[in-house]
RNA sequence: CGGGGUGUAGCGCAGAUGGUAGCGCGCAUGGUUCGGGACCAUGAGGCCGGGAGUUCAAGUCUCCCCACUCCGACCA
């Protein structure tokens, strides 16, 4: 009779969610903990994920006209002070360097937060016509910023990411630009990570430092907390005006171009974890898996069955997919473990048994089916079943979030709805911010985003009973 | 930065009233195994988070640090 449960390492979610997370993110050796607080070691694994990741973004960015840069490490504080707004968000939580070998220094340097005044700095000097533009730039580096708890993925001092920098001529193209790359993360997480989103507005209170409009892309966790999983800015031009971006316009008069950012970090890893995992480990989409599909051979010392197993790993690499096969000494049950605990969507079995029937058995991660696969057919039925895990994958992922989306028309009513488990709700908002900060009180729900997507689920606003200007969306955030 | 928890072998832990460290797993080697975390034998592995103090003697008692972790406030 199988176990119920196979993994003793990790602590089941239903008993303590965040340990839950901290167990696969070691145990499946994405991470490690460093010598610094917040500072991780992303392990090989870890990392593999990423750069799938990073892979399918830089595609897509440069399938949008945008180029990598490089910009410096340290901000010079001069022009961090630039624009008043952004230094407020961000000045308490920057990291200084105040010496350079035993010599004090000048003017100390901030170890960038994120990069918008370096961009700026340098559009200031090589911008100077309506032909210089639009300037499409992104990078790929480390941020760092002094937080006060940390934890793998969702809350690190130092973490990876890109962020995209853009100036336009106009309004009108910045901010078409700001949601084409919102939508470019849209896509990559419901089609990619397997992970639906939901797209929207953040609130005045909840948006970047400095920002004009912030767009997100929200997602539901196992939990039912919300993970912003990918941000999109549209900056106007505070920015440009401080740094004194001026360009001569077709009509030659004097402008100053429209700013964009927009940026994803290795927090979505977070969120692949919390979205997908199960108390037996992480379960990764096929599509950004670093290991597709693990065959393990059984009874691997009897005539024949390691040479087949290898056999099949060439055949299904050469039919591109990305397979591992474990030769190790290990027993299979230790594999079977090994492997699902670190995710990988699909477990191929070949034993003494199989090769007599010419055939092998596959187990789908996402919901433990066995199936028999012809070795014969092992270049269709693989990537079909793949496709098959990165489907379902989505479907329950999207059936979690709708079934703990709720509606409401009073403050009551959001209460009513968050006490067994949490979850998002959706109510009018009359717009004021003094409404936002009173359903925190009332509710402990903070907004996640007023959606693109409206719904009219009442005529007032459930805090001040005003007329109502749009729906928002409240949840408990990470 | 406020509150709680934890630091002893790689990991998980045990070490009464102080006497110079032990168990399980893992690791190494050899052998038997192999369809859901196999077993036997042998072996390696320790500045007991750090620093002061009390004492003939500190993993153990007293102070002070530090780190990790969880819950709040702030953020991707």
């Amino acid at each position: 009779m199988a176990k119920e449960k196979k993994v003793e390492q990790i602590t089941d979610m239903e008993v303590d969610f965040a340990q839950w997370f901290t167990d696969i993110c070691t145990k499946a050796e994405l991470v490690d903990y460093s010598g610094v607080k917040g500072l991780f070691i992303l392990r090989p694994y870890g990392y593999a994920i990423w750069e799938n990741i990073q892979s399918e973004l830089d595609r897509r960015f440069k399938a949008t006209g945008h180029e990598n840069v490089s910009m410096p490490l340290l901000i010079p504080e001069s022009l961090l002070q630039k624009e008043k707004d952004h230094v407020k968000g961000f000045a308490p939580e920057c990291a200084w360097v105040t010496m350079g070998g035993s010599e004090e220094l000048q003017e100390r340097l901030c170890i960038r937060p994120t990069s918008e005044t370096l961009f700026c700095d340098h559009w200031s000097h090589i911008v100077h016509s309506w032909r210089d533009l639009p300037c499409l730039y992104n990078q790929w580096c480390s941020v760092l910023r002094w937080e006060k708890t940390t934890r793998p993925f969702l809350r690190g001092r130092e973490f990876l990411w890109q962020e995209g920098h853009t100036i336009h001529t106009t309004e009108q193209e910045a901010r078409e630009e700001t949601l084409r790359m919102l939508d470019v993360y849209a896509e990559l997480c419901e089609s990619y990570l397997a992970m639906p989103v939901i797209k929207g507005n953040k609130t005045d209170k909840e948006k970047f430092a400095g920002a004009v409009n912030t767009y997100t892309i929200e997602c539901m966790m196992h939990d039912h907390k919300a993970l912003q999983s990918g941000t999109s800015h549209y900056f106007g031009d505070g920015f440009t005006r401080a740094f004194d971006i001026a360009f001569t316009d077709k009509d030659n008069t004097l402008k100053y171009p429209h700013q964009t950012s927009w940026g994803m970090s290795t927090r979505i890893i977070g969120g692949i974890i919390m979205t997908h995992g199960d108390n037996n480990g992480l379960v990764l989409p096929p599509r950004i898996a670093p290991v597709q599909a693990v065959v393990i051979p059984i009874a691997m010392h009897k005539e024949g069955v390691a040479d087949k197993a290898q056999e099949l790993v060439a055949r299904l690499k050469a039919a591109g997919l990305r397979v591992k096969g474990d030769f190790s000494d290990n027993s299979p049950g230790w594999k079977f473990a090994e492997w699902e605990m670190k995710g990988v969507p699909l477990r191929i079995e070949i034993g003494p048994k199989d090769i007599e029937a010419g055939k092998c058995v596959a187990a789908r991660r996402d919901n433990g089916e066995k199936c028999d696969v012809s070795l014969a057919e092992l270049e269709t039925r693989i990537p079909e079943l793949l496709d098959a895990v990165q489907l379902g994958m989505f479907d329950k992922a999207k059936k979690n979030l709708d079934e703990h989306t709720y509606t409401a028309k009073t403050t009551d009513e959001v209460c009513e709805a968050l006490k067994n488990g949490g979850g998002f709700v959706k109510t009018m908002w009359c717009g004021d911010e003094a409404c936002e900060l009173a359903m925190k009180d009332k509710a402990g729900v903070s907004s996640r985003c007023i959606p693109f997507e409206q719904q009219r689920v009442g005529e007032v606003c459930p805090i001040c009973g005003k007329p109502a200007k749009e729906m928002i969306i409240w949840g408990v955030a990470y």
